[in-house]
DNA sequence: AACTATTTATAAGA
DNA sequence: TTCTTATAAATAGTT
């Protein structure tokens, strides 16, 4: 653009594409700051050169990241902007979840019974007192099971006291402790 | 730069202020064309407008995602690399929640009581008759208190139709209606 | 959207 | 990189 003409094309010795690497960033640089100033724009470059080099402009009032935040929001057809959003979507489901979750559990404690109806007061009332069935039931059925192992293995000590007896009346040759193979377990029971 | 020159500063009149985005956009848009070209460089640039119009150039040769990630590689300081992890470890944390309100929930409704052990299931017990008993007398108290307000409707629905009658005996003259301000309550009162 | 007088950017050279 | 300067390009104000 001065002192003669040149084509837009590569330009092929280095050192010139360099010095009009630097010379047209500040150029452009200088014209993005007007812009903003001028227009009250928003404005972001980022320009890789030929080597590699990362630079970047933007307008003093903002950042980076806010333009490009913008700019993804603006243009929903993006990947990644979609994943963000989908995040942030999902985070606030969860939350919301998580909210009505606990309502309910205080609910079922009897914290905050007070926001609701009589008739679902009622209905709280009755589907936990069907809870609390269910889970005495399942106690006892536990308890009883565990009763039931421990009358077994009761009956089993016995028997090997029995047999300990019996071996000893033999004469104490070849006891049979060697055939019960829970023999540790002897004190154990009698101790539960 | 043209028929006069102009000072940089934001400039107030509204269409002159939008034309001359629009001409310097083009501008700076060619400019990071031809530095592309001559310089074998990628540019990328977000422009908003005081509009909040959203406008973009790329490269020919890449795209504004891929040179956003560069951007991010160079910069290591990794603006939002950060940003999306703190989010991911915040969505664990709200499932993992979730999930333990979820698990105490089906226990409560007695859904899943099994894996509880004998101790936990007798303390759930204990504490979900409490939140029963409760809850009851929470009901109660709303049902007496829906009742004492129905009573003392019958009674203020007694002495209208007292005083109606009243007025008749009293040769219809001067019924007292006028002074009852719920007499449209009257039916809806008998009706519950 | 076009025109054009001027300002600004910049290619080449130092 | 910076300066210089002749010249190309951009553009402010106008139509």
């Amino acid at each position: 653009m001065a002192r003669g003409k040149i084509q837009i094309k590569r330009i092929e010795n280095t050192t010139n594409r360099q010095v009009t690497y630097s010379k047209r960033r500040n150029g452009l640089f200088k014209k993005a700051n007007e812009l903003t100033v001028l227009c009250d724009a928003k404005v972001s470059i980022i320009m890789i050169s030929s080597t590699g080099k990362v630079q970047e402009y933007v307008s003093p009032s903002t950042t980076t990241k806010q333009l490009i935040d913008e700019y993804q929001k603006a243009k929903e057809t993006d990947i990644w902007s979609s994943h963000y959003e989908r995040m942030q979507r999902e985070l606030m489901k969860l939350k919301e979840v998580n909210r009505s979750l606990r309502t309910e559990i205080r609910q079922r404690i009897g914290e905050s019974a007070n926001d609701l109806s009589l008739e679902k007061m009622h209905i709280l009332e009755q589907d936990m007192e069907n809870a609390v069935k269910v889970i005495r039931e399942r106690k006892y059925r536990v308890i009883s099971g565990q009763t039931e192992t421990f009358k077994k293995k009761l009956r089993s000590a016995k028997d090997i006291h029995r047999n300990l007896l019996h071996g000893i009346d033999a004469g104490n040759e070849d006891p049979q402790y060697g055939l019960v193979d829970n023999g540790g377990d002897y004190g154990a029971v009698i101790g539960r």
